[in-house]
DNA sequence: ATTATAGTTGAATATGTATTCAATCGTCAA
DNA sequence: TTGACGATTGAATACATATTCAACTATAAT
């Protein structure tokens, strides 16, 4: 009744769990939001630069030298941080320097880090 | 001295914050490591199959029910996660059924929720 | 043995996205 | 106002990966 579009190809076979299940499931929407938070911090180059902002305010070319890479590309990066609300910038003079803006992402890379570490 | 190769483009600007962040930087390694971790869980579909998994052991053609996709597009992604040590699975008779094996993932897991849920 | 269903797999396709490149803006100093 | 440098941006490129499709394996029932 409440599903009538059938892309799955196959059958259900336990009523009960599937109906629990469904139930409970959250929106598409918030899957949606989750999973482009985690998507957000699943990039080798934006762990390095939240990391790297986690110890200090940094401008862009000082983080280009920590992560030996170009300005364009780490700027781009920032660029997506910051739509995101996780980091916020300040420009002065020629420099514009960058901060993190967001407690709960520092708390899953560091829960992400300890896992890291326990498992090798 | 230690960094002889300059792929970035510009000029260190504050050299001790630099070297600070330099000295405190993790591995390439645990970066990928981490990074990975979060890449895991940073796509809507394997999101709803760990939320999923979370109520409740689930065979395939379940799985593909909740969520309304094909057995095969599920049982790639259930690949990935096995691979990765997140889901364990277990056979009986023609189904194969499968369970989270992880509990950071989903200590993780509930904090982007709460996370989501606080920021809207 | 044959058939049906559950599940897996590899290759092709489709889609998303990180980096590069070139052009541009903003600020400062001469 | 010109030049230099920090930073941003859009488009192109390169790469990664999710889903589809078709073929296949495994188990159970007839």
């Amino acid at each position: 009744m409440s599903r009538n579009e059938f892309s799955c190809d196959c059958n259900i076979i336990h009523k009960e769990a599937v109906d629990k299940v469904l139930n409970k499931m959250p929106s598409e929407n918030t899957f949606n939001h989750l999973a482009d938070l985690f998507k957000l911090i699943g990039d080798t180059t934006r762990c390095r630069i939240l990391f790297s902002l986690d110890q200090d305010e940094m401008c862009v070319c000082d983080l280009a030298n920590v992560l030996n890479m170009t300005k364009s590309s780490v700027s781009h990066q920032l660029a997506t941080l910051r739509r995101s609300g996780v980091v916020k910038c300040r420009r002065s003079g020629k420099e514009v320097y960058y901060t993190l803006d967001d407690d709960h992402i520092v708390k899953l890379f560091e829960i992400g880090l300890e896992h890291i570490n326990h498992k090798g």
